[in-house]
DNA sequence: CTGAAAGCGCTTACAG
DNA sequence: CTGAAAGCGCTTACAG
């Protein structure tokens, strides 16, 4: 206790400086502190400066927990996820950041893994503290986060992850067929002609949207039928997909549509391996953008960007918008993937 | 407006139920109300549960901001952080949260970069959300936040980021140096006797903690003189470091302590081409453990982990102590590190 | 032009 | 055993 400011052992801790501080060394009735201090009211221009220097002296914050109280907004929001480490999350959280800290609202970070009661026990906690309005994210589209969002009383919007089917949900995901087009697209307009496409496991949903679209530029195009291989989301899945398509007698391919960088990882490297040069042999193109692994992929990978940062903040003026009793149409959006090229798949034609 | 509960366009937007609600609803006092739902003051049993019972009908859910206000005491904190995609923040966030989460404290993620202007917003905005305390993160050990922590009047602790030198701050990090030294005794026990350690920039503070560390052991065991190669913290610096290494004539090193698991992960690669087999002709350690690309190369990279989740769980329990007016003698407090063993270095003597 | 009063939703002495 | 009152730190009609 004391004042503390000098003790090492004890953090200086001073009672804060209240309104009623500030209005009693100006002189003035905490009213009248208070309009000074909002722009708020008629009083002289001195009265104003007068107190505003006082408040500034005194180094007065207002009380936002006492504002929260009467303006009946925390300005507060809960972002929930089950991407314990992130790689998903952390961008959409650095978009809705970006999109909230201009309006004074601060994002209470819960990770609630995959377990219903973690989940419950930080709704419980954002809903105590009031907040304004949830993030609802995850780690996969397909997965809905262990718990029930949907009659909270507060607006939620779901990002990069799916909302309960039966809700009138507003929800941003990535347009994963979008961006499987893009990639194979590339592909042929660099005049690649026998593309094949190493995805993931077929209990991902994100999986068969890439692969429909995959089939369906393959079609439009009317190239050579289509080759699906699915399996782990792992470099070693990458490797094995190459000893599959390459080791065997026959045409080879001479593009690969990866599903994520990882795997895109592993048939660089498997390709390598077996004196194949990419891009000259072979074109490689992965999808995620983890710069992690796509720049260190020797040569550097030609990949899907899902924007995750712009679904991010989309959501985030979105959710500002419901908070201020906006209308906003329910629905899934679907927000555009975009190619990052680097050098996995040759220059395009001219370049 | 309206209940709006079927409204589509609308979200649900009731106004929550207060104490008074259910005091009015129970024919009691809101006084009675509180301590009947706060295991407060005396009242028959009856009076009690009743009013339990209403409040749970009801959907009671005390507002946390009123609750706040009266007792001083927010029930939030702040985490600030400047890495950005979180490889080392969130496991620091992670265990910060497991220690918060069965007090009911809730965090707020707070990444500012490295840019003041955004730091200083966020700070001001903690301070006026009255968080209980702030815990300051990065990416980095020696390199400070762009924000000044030092005279805030709440609790600060400093978790994976060195503390403004003269305030008498409370801070936990990793004891790199311990770290160092478990991975080359670990060499030292296999029967390796020519061990060089690569690793990052020389700017960096743990660059020397750790390459000291090495030095120590090797003098202790009387092993070949230290040989320290200092580069990029990336897969590609352990590429060209391998060239130096073992492309130029004399005795080859048996055994290579890297700095991070990128450079590790590149060491081991770089090695494979060269027909050298890992781990029995040359033993590798990383240092992170990166699941992802520790688990990736082939083969599994045994590493240093941090354990950075422990690292934020004593963050937090620390802080809650300060919070409760607890002292806590300030200072720095390395943890210490653990090796994870997996298959770049063959197995133990024995084992 | 300025202030007294009521109130946001709670809790906690203090009476009765 | 229960309730009226005061108060946390603010803001906002409403008087004067």
């Amino acid at each position: 206790m004391s004042d503390g400011s000098d003790n090492v052992i004890q953090p200086a801790r001073r009672r804060p400086v209240t309104l009623r501080d500030v209005a009693e060394t100006a002189g003035v009735s905490v009213a009248t502190a208070s309009k000074a201090l909002n722009d708020q009211g008629r009083m002289t221009v001195e009265t104003r400066t007068r107190i505003r220097s006082v408040a500034l002296q005194l180094g007065f914050r207002p009380n936002g927990l006492a504002q929260s109280l009467l303006r009946r907004r925390s300005f507060t929001v809960g972002l929930l996820t089950n991407d314990t480490y992130g790689r998903f999350s952390l961008p959409v959280m650095a978009g809705v950041s970006e999109a909230l800290l201009d309006n004074g609202v601060s994002v209470f970070l819960c990770n609630v893994e995959d377990d219903p009661r973690l989940g419950q026990m930080h709704v419980d906690a954002m809903l105590e503290k009031r907040v304004d309005g949830i993030i609802a994210s995850g780690k996969r589209l397909d997965r809905r986060l262990p718990v029930d969002l949907s009659n909270l009383g507060i607006p939620v919007i779901y990002a990069f992850t799916n909302p309960d089917p039966d809700t009138n949900a507003i929800a941003f995901v990535s347009d994963d067929a979008g961006g499987a087009r893009l990639a194979v697209e590339h592909f042929v307009a660099l005049g690649r002609r026998r593309i094949v496409h190493v995805t993931g496991p077929e209990t991902f949903e994100v999986v068969h949207q890439r692969a429909g679209a995959y089939r369906a530029v393959l079609a439009e195009q009317g190239l050579a039928p289509p080759r699906v291989l699915m399996g782990a989301w792992s470099e070693g899945w990458g490797h094995q997909a190459v000893a599959q398509l390459f080791d065997a007698p026959g045409e080879k391919p001479d593009a690969v549509f990866c599903g994520n960088d990882q795997i895109a990882r592993g048939v660089v490297d498997a390709l390598r391996e077996r004196g194949l040069r990419v891009p000259d042999d072979v074109g490689v193109v992965g999808f995620d953008n983890w710069e992690i692994v796509a720049a260190a992929t020797r040569p550097p990978l030609t990949t899907v960007d899902m924007n995750l940062v712009s679904l991010g903040r989309e959501a985030g003026m979105t959710l500002l918008s419901l908070v201020d009793g906006k209308p906003v149409e329910p629905g899934i959006r679907k927000l555009p993937c975009r190619l990052v090229v680097r050098q996995s798949c040759g220059r395009p034609p001219g370049g």
